[in-house]
DNA sequence: CATTTGACGCCAA
DNA sequence: TTTGGCGCCAAAT
């Protein structure tokens, strides 16, 4: 049994390339479908290149652009670039 | 140790 | 359909 935020690194770490998960179904995964902000919050505080948090998105994220995709350590822009170049689809 | 903040999500008006 | 409010969890202050 790991802490809530280990967890969260694994299955983020486990995101195959191109692929897209929201905060609810990472948290969901961590074992707390409710825990979708607390996500967020791990990610947040926690940097590591070996964990593709860019691949980590809102579940409303095909609304407008106003919500963006969420947050980025390294800045929402190079989020977006970088699922792009992945040729990552989530909503639409 | 208690309180506030925040990369979220869903329900109600 | 769009806007507002409530709930949930973990980390930071």
């Amino acid at each position: 049994m790991k802490n809530f935020s280990e967890k969260v690194f694994e299955v983020v770490r486990k995101i195959p390339r191109g692929e897209t998960l929201s905060y609810k179904e990472v948290a969901r995964r961590a074992g707390n479908t409710k825990a979708a902000r607390a996500v967020g919050a791990v990610l947040r505080t926690n940097f590591d290149p070996k964990i593709p948090c860019h691949r980590v998105i809102r579940s409303d994220a095909c609304l407008p652009e106003g919500r963006g995709l969420g947050g980025y350590n390294r800045g929402a822009k190079q989020k977006i670039k970088l699922l792009e170049k992945e040729k990552a689809v989530w909503g639409s």
